[in-house]
DNA sequence: CACCTTCATCGTAATATTGCAATATACTTA
DNA sequence: TAAGTATATTGCAATATTACGATGAAGGTG
């Protein structure tokens, strides 16, 4: 074994569990938080903040990329990183959703 | 290799990928929209909604229970689980956390 | 053109995850 | 106490992930 067994489950919940992996590593969240601490986006120089590898590094970016968390713009040499806002919409929705159910069975709750 | 450099990232972003580790995986997913599914908390019936075995079920619970995002109270026989709202919260609020950096910055971007 | 820079890919080793059968543990009830 | 039920643990096989050195591809520069 060892695969995760998809066909068992719902669409979305594949969805949200692919969109929720490509975060569950310290160096992608990394990444994300470092693309968002600058004004613009970031042309290339990713890599240096990182205390990983170059080809690590652009295997991560890849992982973010694929799940559509990221967008990379080719600029001649160099590649223009930044977040896909939609990616980070449909997170923050999930969980706020998660959330206000929460809230609304408060007193029904046993622990 | 195959280890995760742990001790190069912040504790911050450590203790996030963990956290969102924990639910990157559909079977955990599922485990959590069917424990806000009901009412109340369940006790016991989650093996029979899941398409998997119980130690396989258990281990996904254990998972869940360590990371924090469900708590399980026994009761004689049965164990009652539910959602440990903190972690949700934790959650919710850093990627609403990056949704609003993300507005702010909505002009600068390049791509 | 030769060379440098930037990023991607390949190949591979180390480790982690997923899943289950078998078994153990713990409580309940007859 | 014996049998049944609910959950956990162990042990193992299959697969996935993480990381990096070596190398490749593509654009820029002397």
């Amino acid at each position: 074994m060892g695969a995760t067994k998809t066909e068992h489950f719902t669409e979305k919940q594949n969805t949200i569990a692919t969109l929720i992996k490509a975060l569950a590593h310290p160096a992608r969240i990394a990444i994300v938080e470092y693309l968002m601490k600058t004004e613009a986006c970031i042309c290339g120089d990713i890599v240096d903040e990182l205390p990983l590898s170059q080809p690590t590094v652009s295997q991560h970016l890849k992982e973010l990329k694929t799940a559509g968390l990221i967008k990379g713009n080719v600029e001649g040499n160099t590649i223009c990183y930044c977040i896909d806002e939609k990616a980070i919409a449909k997170l923050q929705s999930y969980f706020a959703g998660i959330s206000a159910k929460l809230e609304k069975k408060k007193d029904n709750k046993c622990c």
